[in-house]
RNA sequence: GUGGGUAUAGCUCAGUCGGUUAGAGCACCAGUUUGUGGCACUGGGGGUCGUGGGUUCGAACCCCAUUACCCACCCCA
């Protein structure tokens, strides 16, 4: 038997793909709500998209992409991320010359190569939204109160951590410090961060390692080193989240794992999943576009992965709805088949193909969740008429055929 | 890439000390009701015990290998 891939996931019954369009409609009414609008890209791209928009040192470029060589000889790899193609579009598309805000939001499948568990996927899903030009913090907030709205309103509680990376003005100044810091403590620490000293050192503050972590208290930490504007702008965010009763923590170890954030990041986590608790992560990255040869343009998004929620997605309860129909000898079958076509311009419809006893329609229709169950037998068929059963109140009457149609309404 | 766990019916799982025909619940099908669904009762179908080798008179069970899945680390949504 052949079966998916390891780390690839079907999404069919026990509800599970009707959990996914349920999320997919919520989080795209909300994101239409702010004046998103709707934008698809291809799933492959250039490899040299991510390789300088992800950046060379992070895990997902390095070691994690579905990198190939294709036919025609590109080097190219199924998108780790969605953000990369989204600014690559916007660039493409000249949008960058425009002097005007866009907000975009996107859902599709992501790719990594990376050892499964829960809530980790080789490919998964991400609902995202990018916002380009515009600069001012009420976006950042405004971001951060539209991502909650879309939890609160699939009722999944949430914890919304955010914290500040700076910008090119404060962020080297920072990095030298706090590598220094590091190789002042470098005999304690463990292999892990002696590695991140040299890729991502913020990270290494995150460490779970007690006798890391002990070295660590009194290290320097970007928030407390940010230049006036980010400072500013930060204070500004918690204030304007406040002012929206945004519940939040500000938890100083934020890193994001990808290169190009800048200034205000932000993180939501949930404390019933596992150890992959993030489920939505997002932020500033004031630079990305220029860095895709774009002029630059401040820019901010953030992205949920569907897979890391859908343990906490609660549908609601479906009634029962559509229309069951079936026939109970051969010569009825066609009849019933043509009734369905046309009554499928307004309504949802179900044809039996087989003849079978009434007792037999009913419980295809009851298993279907069909509202209505009709059925042509031999008496109906001889009298023009069908047999039809509200299969919630019960109530049962036969109808002239042409009359059916009428009554359903 | 590293570590741990698991693998028996469509699903969730029992299976004793290695011993005869491998079980249960749910699901499915049929009957109880020859034109009345859900509920109930009765009956039924369904298994390469992940795969390959080994030990043994005898293996679902013990040993080795292998694959897949799960969980965790790393990292990330």
């Amino acid at each position: 038997m052949i079966k998916a891939l390891r780390g690839m996931k079907d999404i069919l019954e026990s509800d599970e793909s009707a959990k996914f369009q349920y999320f997919v409609k919520t989080a795209t009414a909300v994101a239409e709500r702010y004046g998103f609008e709707y934008i698809e890209t291809p799933k492959l791209e250039e490899t040299a998209l991510f390789k300088r928009s992800v950046g060379e040192s992070s895990d997902i470029v390095g070691k994690e992409m579905y990198q190939f060589i294709d036919k025609g000889e590109n080097d190219v790899c199924l998108r780790p991320e969605g953000t990369a193609g989204v600014v690559r579009a916007f660039v493409e598309k000249k949008l960058d010359r425009i002097d005007q805000t866009r907000r975009f939001f996107y859902h599709g499948s992501m790719f990594r190569y990376e050892r499964p568990q829960k809530g980790r996927l080789r490919e998964f899903h991400q609902f995202g939204c990018e916002v380009f030009g515009e600069s001012n913090v009420l976006e950042d907030a405004n971001l951060i109160i539209m991502l909650s709205t879309i939890f609160n309103t699939l009722g999944i509680s949430h914890q919304i951590q955010i914290n500040s990376l700076g910008c090119p003005k404060c962020i080297p100044a920072y990095r030298e410090k706090l590598v220094a810091f590091l190789d002042s403590k470098k005999e304690h620490l463990c292999d892990d961060c002696l590695r991140r000293k040299e890729t991502n050192p913020i990270r290494a503050l995150d460490c779970k390692t007690i006798t890391c972590a002990e070295q660590y208290v009194d290290a320097p930490f970007i928030t407390d080193n940010l230049c006036d504007e980010c400072a500013a702008d930060f204070e500004r965010l918690k204030t304007l989240l406040d002012h929206n009763n945004i519940a939040y923590t500000v938890n100083k170890k934020l890193v994001r794992g990808l290169d190009y954030y800048t200034k205000t990041a932000f993180e939501f986590v949930s404390d019933e999943i596992g150890a992959q608790s993030a489920i939505a992560g997002g932020g500033r990255y004031d630079r990305l576009v220029e860095f895709l040869e774009g002029r630059p343009t401040p820019a901010i998004g953030f992205a949920i992965g569907i897979e890391r929620i859908f343990d906490l997605i609660k549908v609601p309860e479906g009634s029962r709805q559509g229309i069951y129909l079936g026939a109970m000898d051969e010569a009825a079958i066609d009849t019933v088949f043509a009734k369905a076509q046309a009554l499928r311009r307004n309504h949802t419809v179900t044809v039996d193909y087989s003849a079978r006893g009434l007792k037999g329609h009913l419980k295809q229709a009851d298993k279907a969740e069909a509202r209505i169950c009709a059925v042509i037998g031999e008496t109906e068929r001889l009298a023009g008429t069908i047999w039809v059963k509200d299969l919630e109140t019960k109530e049962e009457q036969t109808v002239a055929l042409d009359a059916f149609q009428g009554m359903l309404a």
